[in-house]
DNA sequence: TTATATTATGGAACCGTTTCCAATTATAAA
DNA sequence: TTTATAATTGGAAACGGTTCCATAATATAA
């Protein structure tokens, strides 16, 4: 491996000039710069960027925390992140929070500790698994990050999130609207606000109109298939009976969907279910899911440009707002 | 942050012996070393990742490089992948090959240097979309490499496939034993080996029971849900009916049977619809998907793990033989 | 006790960059 | 032409580890 000592001996100038034509910082006569890129290109010569690492303090690489391996933050939006970060010349670490969180108290914090140690400009912080109080105290001591789907009144600016109460609202609102008045619920956890506002925002929507939700009808879920399958079932034993299920997530929908088919029932014609984050398998759920679109890779590449602002100084267009909407698909029924 | 210097000087000790308790090689006296512990608590010493990577070559971060982001490739994989890297202390860059590829002729390659310049000791190329020649001048340059979902003849001990002509032929078989004479087609594409073997074995099984698929009954996809939506549409409205459809992966045939439903056929009564992959999403499919399981995580697990031994002189157990397996669920209607 | 092998230890040299400052050269102004 | 100013250049020092070698301390054998 050539180093900058042997294109500045080939290029016969110093090593300072050398580093000046890479980086591109600091003035260099268009001639030596010439002549340093023939010798950089005759050796072969790329730099070591632990070298750079070492000297500038800059890694060019941002690390991703998450806990939740389910749901959108699928491989496609992980893409959308990497292809904000390469024009950059940056690259992303991935680590996956849950895996030592059974362990100790704040393996949360460990592991993001590690990510940083390992040499990060920034992270991304997916979800709303730290308390606040943590991520502020973690922001005070490595100011950049930036929360994904998540939000922290104090840090406005480095929150890219979405207004789940508005669209837990919307669904129910959208349930009435097609004169649904029975109906039933299999949640997320409710382990983290975004879970509780659409909660809030759903029963406080039915409320509006004085349709309350029967507690045998509230099946306690956790996003995954499988209790997705098990709640419709619950439910479907369940005395008051309904023609609408509201599912947290779509992945819960899309089980629901298929517990109650199995058992006979017609969806819609049945009983209608509605979804929540549009995942692009929806569309092709049978019969298609009616969801809440939740634009997860939108809030990710506007996250992921935010922190390279912060960490690069860079002037990236920045998005914090993003639209709330209900995707009408055909999986309820209008009852009026 | 503290420097191994500041650690050294606490401790009253020299720098070599600093470096010695951390990195556990070479012999330091008990005493000394609770002495150096000590002085690392106090100063809460963290090594500082490039100095140790520059000075030894050594970076703890191996690469994924692979091209398409459908398929099995989920968050969920990589997940098993990192957790077999986290003992190790490595973490895991991610990059998408295909971003380029359409500019440049070795797009490929060049997404590769990046990464390998970016400082890896190893590389899993996941999938088959490099030639073999490629691979294996790639292999000369950076012998640190891994085959996932692939194989190169020359690299048997670096691959870890799965024997796609037998999964054909078992899913050929299987349609044959219920029954089935009149079967149509949605494939992938022509472009890895193993769609080709996929394909093959399954023509082979239908052949060697005297069944051939008509034309018309052959729909070229790509895997997406799109044309898997798409190409059962198209094959309803060709001529020689057809009582069994056979997908070239999962996506497909979930939206196969979405549209096949929404044309008002019954799954599995009046069509039967076979799947290759089993995501997880496929149990949960109306009705639950048949389908060949594609052990993709536990392909990924070995791969992870030859890597590390390759990499870092472990010595970890390696699978090589994945077994071929048929999920019966009940998208499949037996004739006989 | 002495000779010898073994274990511990300190620290210079090195890894390959960036950065800064002093020195040189080119350019513009007078 | 001279002077002031700006652009260009070289290279030492620094970044924070690892490694190796010479040396010191200790253990073992004779």
């Amino acid at each position: 491996m050539a180093t900058i000592r042997d294109v500045a001996k080939l290029a016969d100038v110093g090593i300072g000039t050398v580093s000046r034509v890479i980086s591109g910082k600091g003035s260099v006569s268009q001639k030596t710069r010439d002549k340093v890129n023939g010798a950089m290109a005759a050796l072969k010569f790329i730099p070591n960027s632990s070298a750079q690492s070492l000297s500038s303090k800059r890694f060019n690489t941002i690390g991703l925390w998450g806990t939740k391996s389910s749901g959108e933050m699928s491989r496609a939006t992980l893409t959308k992140i990497e292809r904000e970060l390469q024009p950059f010349d940056v690259s992303l670490i991935t680590t996956d929070g849950e895996r030592n969180s059974t362990n100790h108290p704040n393996a949360s914090r460990l592991s993001i500790d590690n990510l940083v140690n390992k040499g990060c400009d920034g992270l991304i912080i997916w979800g709303s698994d730290m308390p606040d109080f943590d991520i502020l105290q973690l922001e005070k001591e490595f100011p950049n990050i930036v929360l994904l789907n998540n939000k922290v009144d104090a840090m406005k600016d480095k929150s890219f999130t979405f207004d789940h109460y508005k669209a837990g609202y919307i669904a129910g609102e959208y349930l009435i609207k097609n004169g649904h008045k029975d109906i039933a619920l299999i949640t997320g956890w409710f382990d983290t606000s975004d879970a509780n506002e659409r909660h809030n925002g759903f029963i406080d929507a039915l409320k509006d109109n004085n349709v309350f939700i029967h507690d045998n009808l509230i099946y306690r879920g956790d996003y995954t298939f499988k209790k997705g399958f098990e709640g419709a079932k619950y439910l479907l034993n369940q005395k008051p009976s309904f023609t609408a299920l509201f599912c947290a997530n779509d992945q819960s929908a899309m089980s629901a969907i298929s517990a109650l088919s199995s058992n006979g029932v017609n969806i819609p014609n049945d009983i209608s279910v509605l979804g929540y984050d549009n995942m692009n398998i929806s569309s092709y759920t049978t019969p298609p899911l009616t969801t809440i679109n939740v634009p997860v890779q939108k809030m990710a590449i506007s996250a992921a440009r935010k922190l390279i602002n912060l960490c690069y100084g860079a002037a990236l267009e920045v998005d914090y707002n993003f639209e709330v909407e209900l995707i009408e698909r055909q999986s309820i029924l209008n009852l009026n």
